[in-house]
DNA sequence: GTAATACTTAGCCTCATGGCTCAGTATTTG
DNA sequence: CAAATACTGAGCCATGAGGCTAAGTATTAC
């Protein structure tokens, strides 16, 4: 459970950066190699590798070197770690019988 | 649009600290006072008070004061954006035909 | 009206993040 | 085999995030 909790804040935190976005959303189309990713990003190419060990090391994508070259490939089952806490979010939520928010941001709404 | 970025931007960020992740948590079953809230968490109220003001900042939460007490309310619809940030990547992943990066990582596994 | 409460403000400190350069290393290519 | 390619490693640097203390303000309680 705290290694369910490392986990979460691993992707969260990954995902938190947009060129670490940006990545995710470029590998949605197919994976790709080090050196075209980082061509479209405006940073040297060591800079850029920090994002894809980042995204690595968070279980986001995969890697593999092929003789010189890095491919990357999205990990589409890790963002499941988000959308199971999404989903927690709104269990909380459902759970409950009253709605006093709905009623407090009402009326904070009333104010303006 | 660039605007949109910010947004998504922001809310990852709130979200990507486990103490405002814990907050919003709490939030989901009901609004609380700073003080009640703080009391959760090991820091101390100025602290805190920081996570409050970029939840609220980020538009995660909503805060009024009244009398010497400020209480905090989630505002649910704002993890949509995250919703929304999720449903793209799905949208673009099911726009492709093939689906390279299963072989990939199925060939990648059978390397283990 | 004094004291306690519940924040707020200001300012400081440390460490992690994200970027850079420069110098490798390992693979191709010509 | 020499040169180009595609990373990789080491190390530096600036900024910002997240934590602290100490002191201040506004409300409420006694």
């Amino acid at each position: 459970m705290a290694q369910y909790l490392a986990e979460v804040d691993g992707v969260f935190v990954a995902l938190a950066d947009p060129t670490r976005r940006e990545v995710v959303r470029r590998l949605g189309r197919g994976p790709a190699s080090v050196g075209d990713l980082a061509g479209e990003f405006p940073m040297t190419l060591p800079s850029f590798m920090k994002h894809v060990r980042t995204l690595e090391s968070n279980g986001l994508i995969r890697t593999v070197k092929v003789g010189r070259v890095r491919t990357c490939v999205l990990n589409r089952e890790r963002l499941a770690v988000v959308d199971d806490w999404l989903a927690e979010q709104r269990a909380i939520w459902e759970e409950r019988t009253d709605r006093l928010e709905q009623l407090v941001t009402d009326l904070m709404e009333e104010q303006e």
